[in-house]
DNA sequence: TTGTAAACGAGACGGTACGTCTCGTCTTAAT
DNA sequence: ATTAAGACGAGACGTACCGTCTCGTTTACAA
């Protein structure tokens, strides 16, 4: 076996150099096609050497999740909006997570994201902890109410609650099935609520 | 202007090279991981020069696509059944798929495919003509039986009517967000039948 | 065991490229501190990838003492002079060493020669066999020459001979003990030929 | 201008460090091909900071030249024996030189000595002082006491002398061009001294 | 304050895969 | 049946990154 590399002492990490490569990965995969956002592109726009990178993140993807991670993190609150209306309130969201899509920057930002965690099982579980789960959470405070007031079932979980709603959009953006309009947020919102009210 | 590299003779294409080309990158694909499945690798297993695989495809993402196409079009038809009662007939169908999304070959192929998809936009454009259309026309000739009888309402078209019966599943595969389990096709293709079902 | 990676194909290999690898690494060798003389460098000048050079040398030093080694090759006959006089031809050799060794573009070549030499065995071997035996056969036949007319005794053999003469010189050139003059070249030549004198 | 780094302290030099880098150095030196006597491996040898060593010394060359002087200074005297017959006397430093060059251990210092000053001219000059110096005198005593008997002529230099008798041993040496024996040595030892004796 | 520990920027290392380009060889379809 | 156009395999090539390494410097902590 060989001599087990000793870890990188955090303590001694420089704040700098770490900011400066989530800044770089945001901004280049931002900017142009994901098969050129290389290591070495994001340390030469970091300023930063390739040996810091790979000191600190065993590759490409898991700089890229963590920038996005980091962006969610600092992002501010998750907390969906409560009219007491759900379908109101999703459509609400829907449509601002459309208008999100169709920023070229955001959506490169997912697509990268997308794929890095269909290369690697375990960037998908930092994904699913660290970004989906809080959002799962938002979604299951608001269904929890809707199901207080009887606008939802007690038969559906939150996951599958949150997955009616989205899932769709996702899909069609990743597939480019269709268009993504307001109005299209609209009826997914309808139809989920009319999947989730009471029998 | 260069002098346009004239197109090879579709005439004289070697249809053993071809056709182990395709062979190749799907084993590949389903077998190692898909970093490993370099157009490289695909000629030696193929027992295929590099240059004839540049000759006739002009990515690796493309060679998969075609591939994936071409398994998709002698794979049989997509009917789906028809029972007379839609709920069950589409539980059938996810079923069919979650079970699909647990083979890990398949699964590997989807991942493929998936990246090369969110990595080149024409090829997103194929997938949808080769792949992805015809299982909305099956899907929608379910559906047009289903609103003959009464069980779908007029207003929602095909396309939203696929999305809300697959998404759900593809979303989670791809999430790794919870268990894909028959009884959470069966859960799907219920609310999707409560939210389809006519007002 | 690896699968032990097929050697190139001598007969396909490019000899533009074989020619323009030696021709960089003599021209960065002359006229840079030897330590910048890297793969790289020699990579970027020839106008050629550095698999190339690694897939032909298996290391700096190789390339640089192929590169002397062709010099020398090419570099025309090593025949001394014969005047009759053994110790006037050798103080003519020896002046002309000495101003070779002045040349500060020699004078590196020869210096990285050496280092690559003391650092590797095997090259020590290599520079044996293609630089110094043809010199040691042409100050041989030399010798010959001047055993037949009684100049120089039976005792001693040509190597012992050849050290005698060009070892002083190439000794000062290295230490830096003294100036490499032409009356430094005379005085050398004198000693030897009393040294090599018949009893 | 930069703020002109003030040079270290010598007085407050730690000397365990200093000794421990030098017997390090040659050590590693001693044991391990040259290139991979590092910095690092020295410091992490010695026990010692990679920043200390820099403080100290301005390169690696600057160790192994240090630690070799060092060495040849507390080594003792350097007094070639007089037995009032100069050939055997030069015999016997010979014999004892080729037994040296013999020695693994000491061959790989002396190439690693060697090597160091091929690169750098400071080091040469460095070696020169320290090392040559001391040998040349010790020589040139001897010689001098030669001329007193008439065993040497008035026309040849001290330096001109040592090269004689040792240059073709390290030539030799250095180019594997032949076998380093006593018998050799001998035979080096009549050849120098029948050029050097009087006319 | 010195020395240690370790992270850092720089950049060469040896190597993989890319996509292009000769080469001969072998197929193929139009003479 | 012959021929010639051209697809084929093989594989060397220039380019671009990979992930690792060493260098020499810098920073933060310990004695």
């Amino acid at each position: 076996m060989p001599p087990a590399p000793r870890p990188p002492d955090a303590a001694r990490r420089s704040e700098r150099a770490r900011t400066a490569v989530l800044e770089a990965a945001l901004a280049l995969t931002a900017e142009r096609p994901y098969p050129q956002v290389t290591v070495e592109a994001v340390a030469a726009r970091a300023g930063v050497s390739k040996a810091t990178i790979y000191r600190w993140w065993p590759s490409r993807g898991a700089v890229v999740v963590d920038a996005l991670a980091h962006r969610a993190r600092t992002g501010g609150d998750h907390a969906l909006p409560d009219t007491g209306e759900l379908e109101a309130d999703l459509a609400l969201v829907l449509r601002a997570i459309v208008d999100e899509l169709a920023d070229e920057t955001w959506s490169s930002l997912l697509r990268a994201l997308t794929v890095e965690t269909l290369l690697d099982e375990g960037l998908r579980g930092q994904v699913l902890e660290t970004i989906f789960a809080p959002q799962l959470e938002a979604f299951g405070a608001r269904f929890a109410a809707a199901r207080a007031v009887g606008q939802v079932g007690e038969g559906v979980g939150d996951l599958e609650a949150l997955e009616l709603v989205v899932a769709p959009v996702f899909h069609r953006w990743q597939q480019g099935s269709g268009p993504l309009t307001h109005s299209y947020a609209d009826g997914v919102a309808a139809r989920a609520c009319r999947a989730l009210a009471p029998a």
